[in-house]
DNA sequence: TCAGTTATTGACCATTCGGTCGGTAAGCAA
DNA sequence: TTGCTTACCGACCGAATGGTCAATAACTGA
């Protein structure tokens, strides 16, 4: 593949002396190379030599740390996905105001993650293309994604539910916290693959997501 | 690649003996097994050789057909989103009850939609993975799905301003559309990444949307 | 029946890719 | 210094892929 942004990063990079480094700093070099090569070219295109080629060092070198190409992969994916949600789960366990403003704060941060980092949502998108084919990915979304997030976010209902900021008949709904989750979701999605001025703005599907949740999970005014 | 599944269709469909046929009745074939090829291995992972073989025909015919791999990829993704979107403007076109009414019909068709066939998730979700790689992809994915649906929705809730039914300020909230879109189309690529079993319930999801969503735009009650 | 058109084939090519392997040298311990 | 471990290289291989092309056989109209 004759590719000009990774050619430029290859010969920029591989210009610095080749040393000899400690796994420690190597594998991160690896880690970010291999995302660049996935995210701009898919798993299908990518290709280990270009992943090499971008951290500046021999194909063989990768072999030495991955058993092969799915592993590097799954691998990327993993360093890349746990933070925001380690993050989010912080902000739940440290909150002490009302429900309503901490599913604000969510919504907010979810959004404004979105927002900054678009690696992330290349990345994110690219998990979703592959995970029916590695059943460990797909494990992996399920488990520390799909139901972390779920769970993160039918806990603050539930809690407002018993404070009586919510109505009650939301408890009965299965699926609204996946209906909750999935504008930030999509908003990721959009943005990876429009780029972010073609995609709808992270701010206003915030501004209007936190008016419409606010308001139809609000206890029917009395009368 | 050593694929069963794509060996026994091939097998299957290779015995029936080969005819010539008008390209009228072959296209349909080529496209139908070529959804199928990229459906299961990606843009990058689907060959030629397997959407012909999975078409019972020879690799050659696909280029007498189409220049290339990537025309035949956009060929195929501009054959199977359209009709959904037709399906929903003929519904909005043709409604004559409450605005609340046609919106919650218009969610549940999309959501029904999703819920009967698989593959337009599959697909949906690989056309999402590809856009960036493909602008034409993405300029067909922005004019034809997303700008569509953002308009169809965003006419609905105007309408249902204009009629009274629908809170007067989420005019001002250009997001909205999109967030009322979004879950449809996630649960659509939850589908298409985690099957049928692992993925939210669409039924669920719509309940609670359609709930959320109408207490969302209801005017407050006065008082 | 015959010529012209074209749908269809399958062998073939150049290229690329994932993965292997023997070898080199840098760091470290004794 | 010596010797062991291991990070690192880069040439190499078999397999698979996208794409080509000359040949063929099935339709069509005259």
């Amino acid at each position: 593949m004759h590719d000009e942004a990774a050619e430029k990063a290859e010969t920029a990079r591989a210009a610095a002396p080749r040393r000899r480094l400690t796994p420690a700093e190597r594998l991160p070099q690896i880690l970010e190379a291999a995302l660049e090569e996935f995210s701009e070219s898919g798993y299908g295109g990518a290709s280990m030599a270009g992943a090499a080629a971008r951290a500046g060092v021999a194909k063989g070198l990768i072999y030495h740390y991955f058993p092969g190409k799915a592993e590097l992969f799954t691998a990327v994916v993993r360093s890349c996905i746990q933070p925001v949600f380690t993050e989010a789960e912080k902000l739940v366990a440290a909150h002490a105001g009302s429900n309503a403003d901490l599913l604000r704060q969510l919504i907010g941060l979810a959004y404004r993650r979105v927002g900054e980092d678009l690696r992330d949502g290349v990345l994110f998108k690219l998990l979703l293309a592959e995970a029916d084919r590695f059943p460990e990915l797909a494990d992996f979304y399920q488990r520390e994604v799909l139901s972390r997030g779920l769970a993160l976010v039918a806990g603050v209902v539930r809690a407002g539910i018993a404070a009586g900021e919510f109505r009650p008949d939301a408890a009965d709904q299965p699926g609204l916290a996946a209906v909750l989750m999935a504008p930030v979701a999509m908003s990721s999605v959009w943005r990876g693959m429009l780029g972010p001025d073609r995609a709808p703005s992270p701010e206003a599907m915030c501004e209007a997501q936190v008016a419409l949740v606010l308001n139809g999970l609000a206890r029917p005014a009395p009368g």
